[in-house]
RNA sequence: GGGCUCGUAGCUCAGUGGAAGAGUGCCUCCUUCGCGAGGAGGAAGCCACGGGUUCAAAUCCCGUCGAGUCCA
């Protein structure tokens, strides 16, 4: 194949051949070679024999950055990007070094900060959880090493696949290792919407590195197809290089697995405070061997090889494999947290989340006692000379881990009560606990079947096998949901106004002004395309300006509803009519509306830099939205806003308004505003282009990308009031609040609503607390006793009917109206009645309902059902009713029947009677 | 962003449309030299809030608030 046609090869005596057992094609100097090396064709042979020299992270990391720095293509080093893609909204977790670029630096919307460039960048990936610690090479945590070339098509090629190629052999043979034992293996790779051939780098059955040429893009109409997606050329080719840091260390040091070479201290305190020995002592041939073993074949398989039983081997490797989890898992949060994820139910939050509660489950299994926050803090410290940033967030991790750790114990606590409900259930009627119950117990109360399973043995109860694929089946429940969920395809709106240039912004220009003239570009669905405006167009959760355009000359008005920027077009939805391109249109725009969101916009940036403040620097803002009249936004924190914190947060805010501090705009170089102010600056979410706007408060104490309208000093923003706080997720905070005019008419209507209560309890605003209290209990006080009286009075009642008893057949039987008495009432005076041998109907009235109880003596209930005596007399008083063959209880909205109703009953009640005795 | 639970006595919870319950804790009394324990009695509820359906709602429907949990 012509993509891996490389020069490189041809002149450095390289064969292509195919592999024996996996069939794909490799490149290589050995001309004996039968596979391609790469396991599961290949075992590891570097287990107990290194390929190069002992190194340590940081000598690999050094060697590799400053090979690419002194090269004849001279890269940039790169600072670390954060393991959270905070400028990326479809992925949560940085999952690898070219992360960083996308998406606008591959589409070449933007150009690379450096070009070339190489970094190290640690990048979190979950996917392959379960198989942490148990194949020795996956970890949650790795640094990709990556060099990178941005190239554009017609413009100058810094370097393609020849060089790149080049420079992996040069590093690999500077290590020190057998080139004559390195494979380079061909692997079209595709990911984060793009795709690209590939080159696996591979030595002694370990992949070392992975060369990927990025150019094809992912598009829904592209001509070239893989695997079912459908791709294009881009404009662009990138060189993107993933060298697996750890993987290096591993392979320099021989150790049975990555984790011993990278977290050997760690994993001597994890095994002490276990109380267990690392089997590398106690079972030294074993262990390297089913480590060199364990990337080519099953561990059944294994077993068999080594002659012991596949029970054995587990029991061996049980431990050190959990143990190794737990020393990655730590490594996974230390990043995590320090890079400001603050644990939630929602979005990345679940996802640090998912980690804490598994390394709590593995700690609890292996009885280790030492607090997780101290290993993670552990972890950091050895972090602390790569990366010193980790430890400015250790206080905060420590209490946000240990408040998981008690919360997790809550979900504990409350689920083995929900638990043991369960198999007391299923216990009494003899039948296992089923799968889909316990898929409930995990989807609805977080409890893992592992634990569901402890409680039910204690318990005597019995339960299913807990299948291997337990948890993939709860995701697939899920993924019925996101069906449906595909975006329809842009409606073709960015097509029309491809060829229609940029409308000049007004609105930054003259932030105050209100009217404008400009002339007609085209006229597009219902909008006007200016050549300039003032008009803001809905963004950043400002919502757009109102107002109109009267076209020149015609006098006519026309009410713009909705303004939306697409591509640097701004588009004047209007309600009717048309406008011709070329005429000219003079523009208002609802002044009052616009300063309301001005300053709603620029408290907004106030109140995030004063919560940040006053909660901690893990404050991000998670979503916002401004109004005329209030204002929100949604930040990420661990706890409940407490009422002080609250206070805080508003007066320091106000203070930051008094200090009437400078608020600048302008519009920067993104790659230098990043370098400057760092990702703080995506608050809001991350603006596309070369240039983005910078908001900036004061002395820089608050610093945003930011499209919106703002005031030129904190001080016109007038009065801030926060209005309520509320947790709408686990994790996420919102605050509400109002700003300016709208500030001053909230505090106003919050005195209005004080005055009002006062003045209705006649007592002074200040006692208002004291008197509500007490009218409460006074409340609760005479209720009781009004329920007392009432019983009472039923009491005497009995007495009183029992002498109004007509006698019918054999049977005394009393029909009355009690007006006012509650149903509870004449339930109570019915069956006391009725126990004394009376059949009894009973009526009385709530305001335009009326209620009936009927009741007959136990005895008398065979032959006449009281529900079926009452259902006869509702239904003919508008209503129904029900209850017990002895009472019941109904009522009717036909009130003014209530004569015709007794006479009915008794009418009713007199033919059963008679009926019964011709019976006899 | 989507889904699933839950909110009833101080606490833990039953109650799936017809009279608000249990266990525990609390109070009083009895038993005991005293404690533990046991016995008898008692107090304690805006059934989270607001609408709706119904003759009738703790119970069904909608919304709000509060809490838990899973998935992307």
């Amino acid at each position: 194949m012509s993509d891996y046609d490389i020069k490189y090869f041809k002149e450095n005596g390289f064969t292509r051949k195919k592999c024996e057992k996996c069939g794909s094609h490799f490149w290589t100097r050995d001309k004996d070679r039968k596979t391609c090396g790469d396991a599961p064709c290949e075992i590891y042979s570097f287990i107990g024999k290194p390929i190069f020299n002992e190194r340590s992270i940081e000598e690999i990391r050094e060697s590799f950055l400053s090979f690419f720095e002194h090269c004849s293509h001279k890269h940039t080093r790169m600072k670390r990007y954060p393991v959270v893609a905070r400028w990326r909204d479809d992925i949560y977790l940085n999952i690898a070094s070219i992360a960083n670029f996308q998406p606008f630096v591959t589409s070449g919307k933007v150009p690379p900060p450096a070009n070339p460039l190489v970094i190290s960048q640690p990048c979190i990936r979950l996917e392959d959880l379960e198989s942490i610690g148990k194949t020795g090479r996956h970890l949650t945590t790795f640094e990709m090493m990556g060099h990178h070339a941005f190239n554009k098509r017609g413009g100058e090629e810094i370097y393609w696949k020849n060089e790149t190629v080049k420079y992996c052999d040069g590093f690999l043979r500077q290590l020190g290792v057998d080139m004559d034992n390195v494979t380079y293996k061909e692997a079209p790779w595709m990911g984060g919407g793009n795709a690209g051939p590939c080159l696996e780098v591979i030595t002694n059955g370990l992949e070392l590195a992975t060369l990927v040429f990025m150019d094809l893009e992912l598009s829904p109409r592209g001509e070239i197809r893989i695997k079912g997606q459908r791709y294009n050329k881009m404009d662009t080719y990138i060189v993107d290089t993933g060298y697996g840091l750890e993987r290096f260390v591993w392979a320099s040091k021989g150790t049975p697995t990555v984790y011993d070479a990278i977290f050997p201290d760690i994993i001597h305190e994890l095994v002490n405070a276990a109380g267990v020995k690392h089997p590398l002592e106690t079972h030294p041939e074993i262990i390297i061997q089913h480590a060199a073993m364990s990337g080519a074949m099953k561990r059944v398989e294994i077993a068999k090889k080594l002659g012991v039983s596949f029970e054995s081997l587990k029991t061996v490797l049980e431990p050190i494999e959990t143990i190794y989890a737990i020393a990655d898992h730590t490594k996974c949060l230390a990043f995590m947290l320090a890079d400001g994820v603050v644990p939630s139910n929602a979005r990345e939050g679940y996802l640090a989340r998912l980690v804490l509660r598994r390394v709590f489950r593995m700690l609890k299994s292996m009885r280790i006692e030492i607090p997780l926050e101290d290993i993670v803090v552990m972890q950091i410290k050895t972090l602390r000379n790569s990366f010193p940033e980790l430890e400015k967030a250790v206080d905060r991790i420590v209490e946000l881990v240990s408040l998981e750790h008690r919360r997790y114990e809550e979900t504990l606590l409350k689920g083995e009560r929900i638990v043991r409900q369960m198999a007391r259930r299923y216990k009494e009627e003899k039948q296992k606990i089923p799968l889909d119950v316990l898929i409930n117990l995990y989807d609805t109360y977080g409890l893992p079947p592992e634990f569901a399973k402890e409680v039910v043995f204690n318990q005597e109860a019995n339960i299913v096998d807990i299948p291997e694929n337990f948890y993939s089946l709860v995701a697939s429940m899920h993924s019925e949901e996101r069906r449906g969920e595909m975006e329809p395809i842009a409606g073709g709106i960015e097509e029309k106004t491809k060829l229609i240039p940029a409308t000049q912004k007004l609105y930054y220009e003259k932030p105050s002004a209100v009217d404008f003239e400009a002339t007609v570009l085209d006229f597009v669905d219902d909008s006007v395309i200016l050549d300039k405006t003032l008009f803001f167009p809905e963004g950043g959760g400002q919502p757009a300006d109102a107002g109109s355009l009267t076209v020149k000359g015609e006098n006519r008005t026309l009410k713009v509803q909705d303004v939306q920027e697409v591509d640097g077009v701004i588009l004047h939805k209007i309600e009717t009519g048309r406008v011709s391109k070329g005429a000219v249109v003079s523009g208002h725009i609802d002044g009052a509306r616009r300063i309301a969101h001005t300053r709603h916009h620029s408290a907004t940036h106030v109140v995030v830099c004063a919560a940040r403040k006053v909660l901690g620097e893990h404050v991000w803002q998670a979503g916002a939205q401004k109004g005329e009249k209030r204002a929100r936004i949604d930040i990420t924190h661990f706890k409940r806003i407490s009422d002080d914190e609250r206070s805080e947060i508003e007066m320091l805010a106000n203070r930051i308004v008094m200090e009437d501090k400078e608020i600048r705009a302008n519009f920067e170089d993104r790659n230098e505003a990043e370098q400057k102010y760092g990702f703080r600056i995506y608050q809001g979410g991350v603006p596309p282009g070369e240039k983005i706007r910078i908001v900036r408060i004061g002395e820089d104490e608050d610093v945003q990308a930011c499209a919106g309208t703002h005031c030129s000093k904190t001080g016109e923003i007038g009065p801030i009031k926060i209005l309520r706080t509320e947790r709408i997720q686990d994790g996420i905070e919102r605050i509400e609040y109002s700003a300016g005019e709208a500030a001053v008419k909230e505090i106003q209507s919050l005195e209005e609503l004080i005055r009002k209560s006062a003045s209705v309890l006649r007592v002074p605003a200040d006692k208002l607390p004291a008197a509500v209290e007490r009218f409460f209990e006074e409340w609760k006080q005479l209720r009781k006793e009004n329920e007392r009286l009432r019983g009472k009075i039923a009491e005497l009642e009995p007495e009183r009917l029992k002498r109004k008893a007509k006698k019918i057949s054999d049977v005394d039987c009393i029909d009355e109206v009690l007006p006012t008495v509650s149903v509870k009432e004449l339930m109570n005076i019915s069956s006391q009645i009725a126990d004394d041998g009376y059949a009894i109907m009973l009526f009385s009235k709530e305001g335009d309902r009326g209620s009936v109880v009927a009741a007959v003596p136990p005895d008398l209930s065979a032959r006449i059902s009281a529900s079926e005596w009452l259902q006869h007399v509702t239904k003919k008083y508008g209503g129904g009713g029900g209850g017990t063959a002895t009472i019941a209880q109904g009522g009717g909205i036909k009130i003014e029947l209530v004569d015709e109703a007794r006479v009915e009953g008794m009418r009713f009640i007199e033919e059963k009677l008679k009926r019964g005795e011709q019976k006899k």
